[in-house]
DNA sequence: AATGAATGAGTATTCATTCAT
DNA sequence: TATGAATGAATACTCATTCAT
């Protein structure tokens, strides 16, 4: 078993990739979207066209890599929002603000899976999961919420797949206007939910 | 009186561009997506390809009319709803229908729209008032609602916005997913906000 | 013999062809010259680009057409000028200048038949012809001026073909650098012929 | 030190630009030359259309290059024969003949880079010095054939002017009427200026 | 004769992918 | 493994000409 030697390459191999992911980023981000060329992510990651086939079947697997592991990043961040130590009000708004922050920055990067087409290689149950996980994260937060007082008892499910629509809704139409402005918008979400959340000054819930 | 032969004029002239329009759409919906060829619109519209170019100036204007076109449709259906002599509660919920239904059918002229990048093309402030449009179709069955007693008092503006923002958001995941099944989607859509918007019990407010 | 119906068509015919020409030469001396296109020429024309077909089998024959009237313009007018009461040295000069300034005006034109591709058409006796007939035009006053003593005699035909070489040559060398001043060409020219056809003061030669 | 490998790449750029050059030429001289087609180019050069875009911008840059390439040649071969040790008088002679034979071979490209407008991207200054160049070189000869005794005492400038312009006229109504045989015409030349150079007889002049 | 909408052939250029070195 | 030059398929648009009215 040639562990050292194989070991070996896979950190090489993944050096390679991260190389390439951080490049690819930096392409995407950067410019116009029309017009993603090979040559410019080899050439932003140092390395020659040849070479990124060494690391990625084709461009559609590359840029696959590129939208899992954004979805990774901005998921375990939505992971870790979601378990701070502070009240779930707080930490439905942190959210929201961690998300619109890095739309805003990486809001090149959401076209992509589409605009490149790979979003129908992806299988569905993967995308699906994808979502799930993601609402998981609202209704976490809204758990907390109602065991805390903080919210009235609600359908918490019901409650995260809306919240999470509205999310999804405000991103696309700020992509269509062009202006990344998401400071209305996120207010008027936030301001709706916590009133629809306000518990029941009549119905003292404690629970437990 | 050049009245006449220009009224006939004008009258072939949008027979065409409905034809053109008719075949686009049938071309866009139909099939694969990557790669719309003129020479195909126009074989569908049973033209030579020159003539498009009798019609429209190039391949951005004609997708660039054809997704007008769609939105026009779309957002007077939509108005025509507002306006039924129903319920609020129930012309939310056909105009939902309505949409998602249109949705369903044209989805890939609205990706069409966004991948050719003639959504840059058009300019911010038309884009606005579209948006603008679709928020203040939602808020005028709210402020009905409102009037008929059936929902509560709310900022109606911010509650249309964040309507309209799920909306969008259910349209987008459905797109992302490529299942295009809205009934879950819709129906916690609607069961929030028909929660949302139920009258306080113990504040009967009568409007006049 | 319908000879009324007949020369009212003819005159029509002329009419209409006249009025077509004078528009294409508006049109190619106008502009840029990549791009003659037919419709430019029936719409300066007044007419429906159909029409241009009436009088003229195709654009290769229009072209013709143009050309061969601005070749009958010009030669014309330095037959005019050959023959005018004055001296011969003059002669020359007031040709010179009437070339250059019908070449400033129109020099799209010339290129016109080269780049049109229509020289090939020409039969090759029509352009030696035409050629011919310019040279014989300069010898022409050559040889007068010799008669009258101004000139010493010399070789008028091998004289006036280096001359016209020189006249096309500068032509030609403006067009190229595309700066329409045949100022100092011009006075070169004739400076150095000038010279060259100076009497020998020593060998008065009187032409009886 | 990357001078090895970067002198072999440019070694590789070099010849590949030099097999395009020659396919160009080649392909341009050889036959129609309405339609130029870069696939032409590359077959003849043997290599892919892709190919040729590794080496020129565009399809203008190559036809570009070619004329350059020309223009040097003809120019560097009209040095060497300026300065070629034989009379003034021969080499005036020889001069033409290189020329109208270079001419005669390519006359072709010539009319390529008048047709494919790419003579209107080339910067007025640097037509105009290629015009002094040309013309310095006729001058050349003539100062030397002064100094020599060969010819007299003239302006060399304004003789070499019009004689340059004599010959580009000669070239030019060649053009036009498609026989390439300038044996008459050149002769016509070298004799009016053998003419108008002869010393005077009776002015013996010693130069030095 | 006049119209002018319809025709449709023809071509430069890009860029993902390969493969000899 | 890295290189990067070579590949070659794929597509919008123009404009001379026609012909039904």
């Amino acid at each position: 078993m040639a562990t050292f030697s194989e070991r070996q390459r896979q950190v090489k191999q993944q050096a390679a990739q991260e190389a390439i992911f951080d490049a690819a980023l930096k392409v995407i981000s950067g410019a116009s979207l029309e017009g993603l060329k090979m040559q410019d992510i080899a050439a932003a990651a140092g390395v020659a066209t040849g070479t990124l086939y060494n690391y990625f079947k084709n461009k559609e697997e590359l840029l696959y890599y590129v939208d899992q592991r954004l979805h990774d990043q901005i998921l375990s961040k939505a992971i870790e929002i979601a378990h701070a130590p502070v009240a779930a009000g707080q930490r439905l708004s942190l959210l929201l603000q961690e998300i619109f922050s890095f739309a805003a920055t990486y809001h090149l990067v959401f076209d992509l899976a589409e605009r490149s087409g790979i979003v129908d290689r992806i299988p569905v149950q993967e995308k699906q999961e994808l979502l799930d996980q993601a609402v998981a994260t609202f209704q976490f937060i809204l758990e907390d919420g109602v065991a805390e007082g903080a919210f009235r008892k609600v359908d918490t499910r019901k409650t995260a797949a809306v919240f999470f629509d509205a999310v999804i809704g405000i991103l696309e139409i700020q992509k269509y206007v062009g202006t990344y402005d998401f400071t209305q918008a996120g207010l008027d979400l936030l301001g709706l939910f916590r009133e629809y959340l306000q518990p029941d000054p009549f119905m003292p819930e404690r629970n437990e």
